[in-house]
DNA sequence: TCTCGATACTAATACGCATTAGTGGTGCGC
DNA sequence: GCGCACCACTAATGCGTATTAGTATCGAGA
């Protein structure tokens, strides 16, 4: 007998079933709709109400168990508190060993303590049906949004921002639009990774980098070159090895071949995969070579976390605190504010596989 | 000059400025609102729209590069497509240990094929700002929600279930209500590990569960007690051992006591923590005792991820697929069926910490 | 007494989309 | 040649809340 309530015409059946609205709290408080959303929206200004009404309100709003429709609010107030998150990367990505979920860990705490709910946007690397043109669309659904992963798509970033929708970019962008982004600080921490192995007597140092020339690796290009001349070592594009399959590419030959010429450290870039520094180290061991003491080597990151070698000297990259600073950066553009300092510092990780070169501090540091 | 455009009177900015809505595009192409919702909703139902008027329009579309507003569609129509997701224990817990990680791999997978996004209502468990008697309300923003950890709030859940609202809970519940829930199977998965044990030869066997009697704990035990009762071996509660606080409880000395008593194998409880596993195993260390040889042991569920002793003896729970089957029974309700079966199978996992008691097959079973 | 200014509310309306009840027009059968 | 079904589409309205303009009441000052 009490399903009848609320259908109008032959509208199809609302699962919201007997859920009280503003309309019933302001029946039985015995006044508008209208001073109920005044009264529970607790806004103070313009409008005045009565101690009495307002109790009146709360009471009538108590005993019916009211609570407001989050999707009716947010097209009224065009606010919902929600904050999207765009990961074109899988969000949860059943290979476990390097995702995206560090990241999460830190955005998720900064959304709570902020006030805003979590919109994951699925499906956005799988490329499934939902991959159509529109996917970033569904964004809008939130009040702003989170982008991460390296490929996204961006054009449709764009159109987004272009049209004042709020979007922070987890990782540092090149585009000249105003997208805003939050990154971690590749530059300085590989400077210091460099300019530590240069303090060590090490002269001949190459970099290996997988072949995407994305931010996050050309950055960290940047400050090996930057550490190498703030050191007064020589250096230039002939010391970078861009392989785009580390496997077949970091041969034990290859190494023999760097130590030949005088290479005494090999630092690495921290990929997605970490495709190469597996394949360094697979290609180390097999050439029998003892890691700290023939050969130096540093990673540009975190190790993959099934690595159980020794802890690579290099740097960590703060992705929770990353996580947190991309959404009090979203969060100030939702609240019509501007975000601040997009980089966020990398910790200098001092570890195992590195050491002062063989055969001592060369000549040339002697000069 | 373009900024006037569609403030009514001096209605606050709204921030999706120059987005074009339904009535754009209908003037575009020529044609009403009706129409354009008619053929961008894709219904073939009731009427009928001609392929000239439909190119029209889906050419206006993309020329404005339209896209529908989901808090309007779920305004009008009652349905979003986001499935909520609160949990009771951090949803990204910092100690990525033992979280609900998992779960959620499933869970997006799952939700993804389905064509769903996700809401991940946030600070479920800090017991923040947000934690308010109303905190499982915001969950109506979505079609429907899904809920995890032990401690979920009954009344509220009541609640949401009463108006008819779906939700799935993640793991068993005991509750009269008709609150859906998905399970792992712990009753047979810890049936077949003690059966296992018997047929070893092990008769006296000890439960070690931590002091929560929530149904994932009392299902271990139920499978626990007909494992030995199936096997015609007399079992009763003075069988189990309930410890409140593992670290204090189980000493090496405890070991001993139960060794001189004719124990031959014990059987411990997985939870959150893996309290229990951890201190047994440390004072099985402790006591300089053998694992296979001197004492069995038998894991009901999966280890804590850094615990690098062998593999133990028990189960695993498909954590991924029991995400999977709540978004598939959370569907379900969403789509007005009735969810299908709820308990999902763990397999059995042998194990290098079980062997057969130490003094071969004990008299009892050879008579 | 009449105005002025608070005070305490309410009426009306917008938000963007989905839905249903029409509304003309055309073709067909008898 | 009249009714009737059918087609292609539109007008009107509702979803639940937030906001703004406006109304009624009352006390104080002129």
């Amino acid at each position: 007998m009490n399903e009848v309530r609320r259908q109008t015409r032959g509208r199809a059946a609302t699962p919201r079933a007997g859920r009280p609205r503003q309309a019933e709290v302001a029946r039985l408080a015995g006044v508008s709709q209208t001073t109920v959303s005044l009264v529970l929206g607790g806004k103070a200004d313009g409008v005045a109400i009565s101690v009495e009404t307002r109790q009146k309100v709360l009471g009538a709003a108590e005993r019916l168990g009211y609570v407001p429709d989050p999707a009716a609010s947010r097209l009224a107030a065009a606010r919902n508190n929600l904050l999207g998150v765009f990961s074109f990367t899988s969000t949860f990505p059943t290979d476990v060993q390097h995702s995206y979920y560090p990241f999460l860990v830190g955005v998720e705490q900064e959304a709570a303590s902020q006030g805003f709910d979590l919109v994951l946007f699925t499906g956005s690397s799988t490329g499934g049906a939902r991959a159509g043109a529109h996917a970033l669309n569904r964004a809008r659904l939130a009040d702003g949004c989170l982008v991460l992963g390296r490929h996204a798509p961006t054009e449709e970033l764009r159109r987004l921002v272009d049209d004042g929708f709020p979007v922070v970019h987890l990782g540092r962008r090149d585009d000249p639009d105003g997208l805003a982004w939050v990154g971690a600080d590749y530059v300085n921490a590989a400077r210091e990774v460099v300019t530590n192995l240069v303090a060590l007597g090490h002269r001949e140092i190459v970099l290996i980098c997988e072949d995407d020339p994305v931010p996050a690796s050309t950055d960290r290009e940047r400050g090996f070159h930057e550490g190498l001349v703030a050191a007064g070592v020589p250096t230039g594009p002939e010391r970078v090895h861009r392989c785009a399959d580390p496997e077949r590419d970091l041969t034990p030959a290859r190494l023999r071949e760097w130590l030949a010429s005088g290479v005494t450290a090999i630092v690495v870039e921290e990929t997605d995969t970490s495709g190469a520094w597996r394949a360094l180290n697979a290609a180390v061991a097999e050439a029998g070579l003892d890691c700290p003491r023939e050969l130096s080597l540093a990673l540009l990151g975190s190790p993959p976390p099934d690595d159980d070698g020794p802890v690579p000297t290099g740097f960590d990259i703060p992705r929770a605190r990353l996580g947190a600073a991309a959404v009090r950066a979203l969060a100030a553009l939702v609240g019509g504010g501007r975000p601040d300092e997009p980089l966020v510092e990398c910790a200098f990780r001092p570890g195992a596989t590195v050491a002062a070169p063989p055969g001592g501090i060369p000549a040339a540091v002697l000069r």
